[in-house]
RNA sequence: GCCGGGAUGGCGAAAUUGGCAGACGCAGCGGACUUAAAAUCCGCAGGUCCGAAAGGACUGUGGGAGUUCGAUUCUCCCUCCCGGCACCA
């Protein structure tokens, strides 16, 4: 088109519709008009999300991760409950039962902090900063369900984490060890592992924090190791980065235990426990005969027993200790050089009777496997080390099997750490393959009582303990006589009390208020006293979705019918810095509650959706940056839509998306493009409005006939499959483009598209736009004359055939290249578009004086001609 | 070291998984409207080169090879970035 027609059009565009009252700039969209009245219509009605209790439609449960009342929302949250929320709008569109909740995981440590620091009680700080998060989410518009809410830090929450701790303990899943914890000495208290920066105090940075034994909470999650493992492979829904990132965390190993027995010492006769067992884990038995040296974690007990009276051995240890502590504190313990020291000590290797000198090396963990090895340096990379460092014997053990063109076994270069291979210098075993010898040699061990085959995990049994205040209470007493009580049932809940001094304690804080510690026990009569520690925060976050199904009741923790209906969840979006524990606590609740009758499914979440993260500048969204983007002031400048749909254009749902506000512009002119093109064009008062589509459209009409439809399949299909919700949003764009273009294209040329047909182009648009735009699309159902709710309309359908093109333009190469574009009847034959295709002007220029050796016809999509 | 995910214009990205690379949007440029600006509307736009222009040629999806008529897509090798696990025996 020439240039000079351009400002004709532009004109042209610009004025109304001659048969419209002119509309000036005045109607330009205002978001805050539209959605303050949406907002005040969708508050007065709190039923409007409501799931039905008894429904014959099929159900849909969608939920988002549930977010720490912290005071405020960021644009993380809004991204992933824009997210939910499209799809449970779409769900409902598409005639589900829609379970769409909300809660509060709401104890934690930042409530105790803001106690300390503002002299606020946690429990006003926290129900404040509720109130607050739910208008910003209500204000987004995003559709809730709040008669399920559910805050976790509220008596009707946390009595049935009481309810689960005592069901826990009743199965003998719930024990109590000593156990290792943080301490400052400055703050007298113990710290949770979050407030442990750089192996200091969060408040003390100059005070190292020290470990301490403390008696624990327990629960055996270690129980449900292997199927929580196994259970991974069914979860075909979730995103094989967390199921391999849970797999690495369960850390799942097959190998067999070994006792080596201590001989008696030769020079020094007066100490050590001579005679008892070390016992080593190791997946490479086969290579037992190749074991020149024990070595055992520096914490090891026998090393205890051994340097007890052994002063040098004492320094040499600690040393040791010391070494794997700080190399833990920086975080890179692979990067430690190796040291170790002789005990002075033997062992006996089982095997063959052969006496090994007993080490204690830094390298050796005391919580892997029983922290003991036996050290095989020929087939081991760190045993291979610490032997050249310490001249330790390296004795081969392991031949590679010969390939076919080799004649004889080359000696392999050490350390020969591969499976592969034949056992050597090992006595009755030569000759075998190591899977073999490894079968073969954990099956003698156990007939001869000095092994067996083993596997152990990685994954430990939970710590749920917590000395802090603002947590549940363990429902758990300690009596003089009775020992470790549970208390009843019909006692809980166990209240959290108010006045507790948070400030000042020393150890838990319950612990100084004697009408909470100071009780009776149950079974005697006596004086008990009261548990002081609380449950670690996600045990509340392990089973709050069973909560949903049933919020209010108060004999149990749900109803088993009513979860039954409701789970597995079909669709949980969150972050994925929950990959690991929250997802793994709750797969173990759901087991556990599996197995006590509560529920009959094995995994509470069917598909899985780790959204990215939001970031400004390339980093992370951070107040010590300043690049924090505030939803309010999103909401305030551009709208709740804008803000909604932005975070959903922007990038693709799983990457990680770069905010920019010049994005938000964009959407929000988009968003005025579309209000316009409804006001400009919507006449629902004309009797034409609503008459039928007439069968023949003109060529204008027809084509967006057609692109109507393909766009509905489009955002269908980008949905539904694939969670693209940038080109569904993108897809809308084209539609809306298209239309605009064609009803300018109208106005200049005078080619008709029917008020009728406008019509159903324009309803579709905002059903379209409804799940990700809420406000705008609800005002312009109703400035389109629609009477029913749109949150429950119908989704669109599209007509395959009038999705169909008539005509396609097919890209026509030579040897690949592309030459010429023509334009064929859809349904044309192959002969028919390759004679077009050869009959092209600028195709003969090219193939002219060349021979054609090969013709390639993909129907719908193009021609090749392959000449020479 | 092992595992997972990435790399496409100035930028965010798209390409319905082997068939026109860059849809849609941002930023940019030119134009219309306006006294002017804002808003709005129309148009241009990967790079290099040829051409006054219309248009054309070559080149281009982190790098290198390969399979194929044809590769962002499949195979092999390499580089860099992000995430997880890690002296795990």
């Amino acid at each position: 088109m020439p240039q000079q027609d351009n400002s004709e059009i532009a004109t042209a565009v610009n004025n109304a519709r001659p048969d419209h009252p002119d509309r000036s700039s005045d109607d330009r969209y205002d978001p805050q008009r539209v959605e303050n009245k949406w907002f005040a219509r969708w508050q007065s009605d709190p039923q409007l999300y409501a799931a039905e209790p008894h429904s014959t439609k099929k159900k849909y449960y969608v939920l988002e991760m549930l977010p720490y009342p912290s005071g405020a929302l960021h644009m993380g949250h809004v991204r992933n409950y824009a997210l939910g929320d499209a799809l449970a709008r779409y769900m409902w569109m598409n005639g589900y039962n829609v379970l769409h909740p909300m809660g509060w995981d709401s104890f934690g440590l930042p409530a105790e902090n803001a106690a300390i620091q503002n002299n606020t009680p946690p429990r006003q700080w926290t129900l404040g900063n509720i109130a607050k998060m739910k208008a910003q989410m209500n204000r987004l518009g995003f559709a809730y369900d709040w008669s399920r809410e559910v805050t976790t830090c509220l008596p009707d929450y946390y009595r049935w984490n009481q309810w689960f701790f005592l069901k826990f303990y009743e199965k003998g899943l719930a024990y109590r060890k000593k156990s290792k914890v943080n301490w400052c000495p400055k703050c007298a208290t113990v710290l949770a592992n979050e407030q442990v920066v750089n192996g200091c105090c969060w408040r003390h940075e100059d005070t190292r924090v020290e470990q301490r034994e403390l008696e624990q909470w327990f629960l055996r999650i270690t129980k449900y190791a292997d199927e929580l493992l196994r259970d991974l492979d069914k979860l075909e829904g979730w995103p094989e980065k967390v199921r391999t990132m849970q797999r690495n965390w369960i850390g799942r190993s097959e190998g067999t235990l070994v006792d080596f027995k201590l001989d008696y010492a030769e020079n020094h006769t007066g100490f050590g426990p001579a005679g008892s067992t070390i016992s080593v884990f190791t997946t490479r038995v086969d290579t037992i005969f190749g074991a020149t040296s024990l070595q055992l974690a520096p914490q090891h007990p026998i090393v205890g027993d051994l340097s007890a009276d052994n002063p040098d051995l004492r320094g040499h240890v600690d040393r040791l200790i010391a070494e794997q502590r700080k190399a833990k504190e920086v975080g890179d313990i692979g990067e430690i050089e190796k040291h170790g020291v002789f005990t002075g000590r033997y062992a006996i290797n089982p095997f063959n009777a052969e006496k090994v000198p007993v080490w204690v090396a830094n390298y050796i963990l005391m919580d892997y496997g029983t922290g003991a090895i036996m050290s095989v340096p020929a087939h081991d990379e760190r045993d291979y080390e610490f032997a050249k460092k310490y001249k330790l014997e390296i004795r081969l053990v392991i031949l590679p099997i010969p390939s076919d063109q080799e004649e004889t076994i080359a000696e392999p270069a050490l350390p020969f750490t591969a499976h592969q291979g034949s056992l050597i210098n090992s006595g009755p075993y030569n000759g075998l393959e190591c899977s073999a010898a490894i079968k073969k040699m954990s099956a003698d061990a156990e007939k001869h009582g000095f092994g067996k085959a083993t596997v152990t995990y990685r994954l430990k049994d939970w710590g749920i303990s917590r000395q802090r205040y603002w947590g549940t209470p363990i429902p758990m007493l300690y009596c003089e006589i009775d020992g470790i009580v549970p208390v009843p049932e019909k006692d809980l809940p166990v209240i959290l009390p108010d006045a507790v001094d948070i400030a000042n304690a020393v150890g838990s804080p319950l612990g100084g208020l004697p009408e909470f510690v100071n009780v009776t026990c149950p079974k005697c009569g006596g004086p008990a006293r009261r548990e002081t520690d609380t449950m670690d925060t996600f045990v509340d976050s392990s089973w709050y979705f069973y909560r949903y199904t049933d919020a209010h009741n108060d004999r149990a923790p749900f109803d088993s019918k009513i979860a039954q209906y409701w789970f597995p969840i079909n669709q949980y979006i969150g972050g994925v810095e929950h990959a690991i524990l929250h997802l793994i606590y709750s797969r173990f609740w759901t087991k556990f509650m599996r197995d006590i009758g509560l529920i009959t499914n094995d995994e509470p979440v069917e598909r899985l959706f780790t959204q990215g993260m939001v970031i400004k500048d390339g980093a992370k969204m951070s107040k010590s940056l300043g690049n924090v983007v505030s939803p309010d002031e999103m909401v305030a400048r551009y709208g709740a839509d804008a803000a909604r749909l932005n975070s959903l254009f922007a990038a693709p749902p799983d990457r990680d998306l770069d905010w920019q506000d010049s994005g938000v512009e964009g959407i929000q002119r988009f968003l005025g493009r579309v209000y316009r093109f409804i006001e400009k064009y919507a006449a629902p008062e004309s009797p034409d409005w609503r008459e039928p589509v007439p069968e023949r459209l003109s060529d204008s009409a027809r084509g967006l006939q057609r692109k109507l439809h393909q766009t509905i399949k489009r955002v269908t299909d980008d949905f539904q499959e694939r969670w693209h919700f940038n080109t569904c949003i993108a897809a809308i764009m084209e539609l809306l483009n298209d239309a605009n273009r064609r009803m300018m294209e109208e106005h200049v040329e005078g080619e008709k598209i029917p008020l009728t047909f406008l019509a159903e182009v324009q309803r579709n648009l905002v059903l379209l736009l409804a799940p990700f735009a809420p406000y705008l699309a609800h005002e312009l159902w109703e400035m389109l004359g629609e009477k029913g709710s749109l949150l429950k309309a119908s989704w669109p359908k599209y007509s395959p055939q009038l999705a169909k093109e008539e005509e396609l333009q097919i890209p026509v190469q030579i040897n690949g290249k592309l030459r010429s574009l023509i334009v064929v009847p859809a349904d044309a034959t192959e002969d028919f578009v390759v004679e077009r295709a050869l009959a092209d002007e600028k195709v003969r220029s090219f193939i002219a004086g060349k021979q054609i050796v090969k013709r390639i016809f993909v129907p719908g999509k193009l021609v090749n001609i392959v000449v020479r």
